[in-house]
RNA sequence: GGUUCCGUGGCCGAGUGGCUAGGCUGAGCUCUGCAAAAGCUCCUACAGCGGUUCGAAUCCGCUCGGAACCUCCA
């Protein structure tokens, strides 16, 4: 029996706004798209949590034992500052106003994605297509789209006719609209806009002639639409239907409801299974996002180089932070809740390094306390099934970090060894594998290291003679370059750098 | 205006009908030569008003407050 049978997995459909027992097309397999970042610009921190709770979510289900491929994009072309005629694409404008070559603003920012991705200890996906390397896909699947009337081309321009997609379909299934209420209300048409109806997006754009990013196409030279490429991609690596599908919750409309009217009227069957909606990080209860000027570079929150802040924060102590919410709330970054998180943090992982420090004195058994054990392993299980519940995850792991102390503090530990092994096998996992919390060694040198060495012997033959004055100095001193000494029970002495 | 969501103790943040969230902060105790770390104990909330129910933070209605999407945004 596999893990992910026994804690089988529940989660909240965006489709259908109830959580469900998770059912994977291929039974022991998962396709899972992710809509990955547009690179025309820094990932910033809102960004970030989003990636953060896919990565939690696919190393979940790996670690339960499915075989999963995960699937998330780089756009690096379409992406349009608006919908509207005039509509510029973001890398295009971006390499107009830097005054690079497109590709030189794709590889800057990618690059910069993925230095971030590795510093949160967010794994690659299985598969990273870029929209760029797909445009002949793109332009094939606009013109079955053609073929088949649901699209329409306009001066080089191709158009999705959403108004005759609702005919036979429903056109804002996975936000909760209609098409009445949309065309209602939203923007008024531009005078000069080719589209028939104003909620019509487009599938591939004729390029303007100072426009740089072009391509060949039956329509004449331009490049693909924003919504089309996730369509394509997730079709070519998942196929036609698909188990999950995730992104942010801003991308819910109109991005995601476009992607299912075009791969629905392309395929003739919906795309995806599960949609998983990660929520927006916020800074004074507003999102964080570039465009109202209240995000942060991840840059600027290790160094603390930010008017907003008091102080720098490591990599993990935000990944902690931000797995302390659920996936699907929003989170309000502020300082104070980092500084607790920082601390909170520590208690965990000091845990992690003693665990594996700890062993068995003897093998024998102890009803009550393996009870209690194997009672927190299975609610770890339990928690990350129930919808990714990373914060009741952790709850148990702060309870099984208090028996850690326990225990390394206890004269000995007289317990079964396959509980024993099964209890240390799960916080370490729980807090590596899954939710990829790991130490940070904080310039932990070994030339450092030994000099420390020296002082803690120095210091151990001084309190051995009682020589307080002496031992206290060489503590106080050490304590003031930021090196924490501790006294343990047999005489034992450790240290801590503090950061 | 339309669609959706939220309002939990000093702070952050889980929790969807009865059973302890958890972290941080604060107070006290134990251990320690003294610290640090660790362990234990305490501080017991659910925006307001009504309703359903034996019983509601949890369901329903209204009021107040806040947010997201409807235009690019993870």
């Amino acid at each position: 029996m596999t893990l992910y049978q026994r804690y089988p997995v529940y989660l909240t459909n965006s489709l259908s706004g109830k959580k469900e027992k998770f059912e994977t097309l291929t039974p022991g397999f998962v396709g899972m798209y992710v809509c990955g970042p547009t690179v025309y610009n820094y990932v910033h921190l809102g960004n970030t949590r989003t990636f953060l709770s896919f990565d939690v979510i696919f190393r979940y289900l790996r670690f339960i034992g499915y075989k999963v491929r995960y699937v998330r994009n780089i756009t690096d072309v379409g992406h349009l500052e608006n919908d509207a005629d005039e509509g510029e694409d973001k890398i295009g404008k971006k390499a107009r106003l830097e005054q690079l070559e497109p590709m030189e603003i794709v590889k800057r920012y990618t690059e910069d994605f993925h230095t971030v991705m590795r510093q949160f200890n967010i794994l690659p996906p299985s598969i990273e297509p870029s929209a760029t390397g797909h445009i002949v896909e793109q332009i094939n699947i606009t013109k079955k789209l053609l073929d088949l009337g649901l699209a329409y081309e306009v001066n080089g321009s191709v158009y999705f006719d959403v108004k005759k997609y609702n005919q036979s379909h429903h056109y804002g299934i996975l936000s909760g609209r209609n098409i009445e209420d949309l065309i209602e209300s939203g923007r008024t048409l531009d005078s000069q806009d080719e589209k028939r109806d104003k909620i019509d997006f487009a599938l591939w754009k004729k390029a303007s002639p100072q426009h740089i990013m072009r391509w060949p196409s039956p329509w004449g030279e331009g490049f693909p639409g924003w919504h089309i490429e996730c369509t394509v991609m997730s079709t070519k690596y998942l196929g036609e239907t698909f188990d999950i599908h995730g992104g942010g919750m801003d991308l819910k409309f109109p991005h995601h409801e476009c992607e299912i009217a075009q791969a629905t009227s392309a395929n003739g069957k919906s795309p995806v299974h599960y949609w998983i909606h990660s929520n927006m990080l916020t800074v004074n209860g507003q999102k964080m996002s570039k465009s109202l000027g209240n995000s942060f570079l991840p840059s600027e929150l290790f160094s603390g180089n930010h008017k907003l802040l008091e102080k720098g924060y490591s990599p993990m102590t935000v990944r902690f932070f931000m797995l302390q919410s659920h996936y699907s709330s929003t989170l309000d970054f502020s300082n104070e809740a980092l500084n607790a998180a920082e601390k909170g943090f520590k208690k965990l992982s000091n845990a992690l390094s003693s665990v594996k420090k700890m062993r068995l004195t003897k093998n024998s058994s102890n009803p009550e306390l393996e009870k209690s054990l194997l009672h927190q392993i299975d609610r770890c299980f339990i928690n990350m099934s129930d919808d990714f519940n990373t914060a009741k995850t952790l709850a148990v792991l702060f309870e099984m970090a208090s028996q850690i102390n326990t225990l390394a503090g206890a004269k000995e530990i007289i317990l079964s060894e396959n509980v024993f092994e099964k209890f240390k096998s799960t916080y370490l996992s729980m807090m590596e594998d899954v939710l990829g919390l790991t130490e940070e060694s904080g310039g932990n040198h070994e030339l450092l290291n030994g000099t420390v060495n020296v002082l803690i012997n120095l210091r151990k033959k001084v309190r051995a003679d009682k020589n307080f004055a002496l031992s206290d100095r060489i503590r106080d001193d050490l304590k003031a370059i930021g090196i924490q000494l501790k006294d343990g029970k047999d005489g034992e002495m450790s240290y801590e750098i503090e950061s």
